[in-house]
DNA sequence: ACAATTTGACCAGT
DNA sequence: ACTGGTCAAATTGT
């Protein structure tokens, strides 16, 4: 990866255009002596949010031109060349192609991680899914995890996998790990994305719930939007988390009006976003999330992670 | 009926 | 041998 992809140029260009549109919102707030001091801090730090993002972008980037491990504080994307070697160990036979490919090198993939906090209380920044399909297809006890991790693959025969794995010591914070590249049609996603800045207007001009942006309630596949908004970000973030985590019992009992019913100021929440590099990639440009909750106090409590019903 | 998830078992890596 | 990743049948939801 000697240059910025295309997509992540998009989405350094998205959240760029989508920190102009929040500062020209905020000057329209500082204008209106009607607004609140909370609701033009949000911008505030929806701004900041954008910035970082974006220099995150640019910095990982940096790195990985000059072949270092992206280290970071928080907001950080990082991602890296996979090692060069790969040991060939046939597998099973009886999967397709792609899959008996991806197992050969099960250990040796391209794989990034990245870490995102979901601070009760706050405004939801960092990317929320990556517009790429996605399906259960593990869940594991791992030895000294308080929680599970459960593992997702692509559901469009893309190489592309995730985990997802709560922080034992800060149960807000989740870790998702990528592993893999998307070899499925990136040329939709890109235009997903190319759509965003339009639907961020939209959002912008309406911080009210925005049905353009509001997959439905409880939709299986992620196809949400990547770098929403704070604002819609609440509610796609909570609701790409519920459908991809909790059961969909539980998934009906959070979405939709419920949801909001816990967010009664959206504005008010923060989800601050903790993206880390931990190991590599070759080419996937994969930021998005989907998360499930981790605040335990103000979502639902019986959707603790340790509970059955968590990743169920 | 179809799709998604759960879960026990198998396999690979260390 | 142990741990973690994946498969696939069974189960559950839509």
């Amino acid at each position: 990866m000697e240059k910025m992809g295309e997509w992540e140029q998009r989405s350094l260009i998205n959240e760029l255009t989508q920190g102009r549109e929040v500062a020209r919102q905020l000057q329209a707030y500082l204008n209106a002596p009607s607004s609140s001091h909370e609701t033009r801090e949000l911008l505030l730090l929806r701004i900041q949010a954008s910035y970082e993002k974006a220099l995150s972008m640019l910095s990982c980037n940096a790195s990985l031109s000059t072949d270092q491990l992206p280290q970071s504080s928080e907001l950080t994307i990082g991602m890296l060349e996979s090692p060069p070697s790969h040991s060939v160990s046939p597998r099973r036979e009886d999967s397709d192609h792609d899959f008996k490919e991806e197992d050969k090198k099960r250990k040796t993939l391209p794989r990034w991680t990245q870490q995102v906090r979901v601070t009760p209380g706050a405004a939801l920044e960092g990317p929320l899914d990556d517009g790429f399909g996605w399906r259960k297809y593990g869940q594991k006890d791992i030895l000294g995890a308080k929680y599970p991790r459960c593992t997702r693959r692509n559901v469009q025969g893309c190489l592309a996998r995730k985990q997802v794995q709560r922080s034992d010591e800060d149960p807000t914070i989740f870790e998702i790990t990528y592993r893999g590249t998307h070899n499925c049609n990136l040329a939709s996603h890109v235009n997903h994305l190319s759509g965003i800045s339009e639907t961020q207007e939209q959002v912008t001009s309406n911080p009210q719930r925005s049905s353009s942006s509001m997959a439905a309630p409880d939709m299986k596949v992620e196809d949400n939007l990547v770098f929403s908004l704070p604002v819609m970000g609440n509610i796609n973030f909570a609701e790409n988390v519920l459908s991809s985590f909790i059961s969909p019992t539980a998934t009906s009992m959070m979405n939709g009006d419920n949801l909001l019913g816990n967010f009664p100021n959206s504005e008010t929440q923060t989800l601050t976003g903790v993206y880390q590099a931990v190991t590599s990639s070759t080419n996937s440009p994969t930021v998005g999330l989907d998360l499930p909750f981790g605040s335990d106090d103000q979502f639902h409590p019986n959707f603790a992670f340790d509970n059955n019903g968590y990743f169920s």
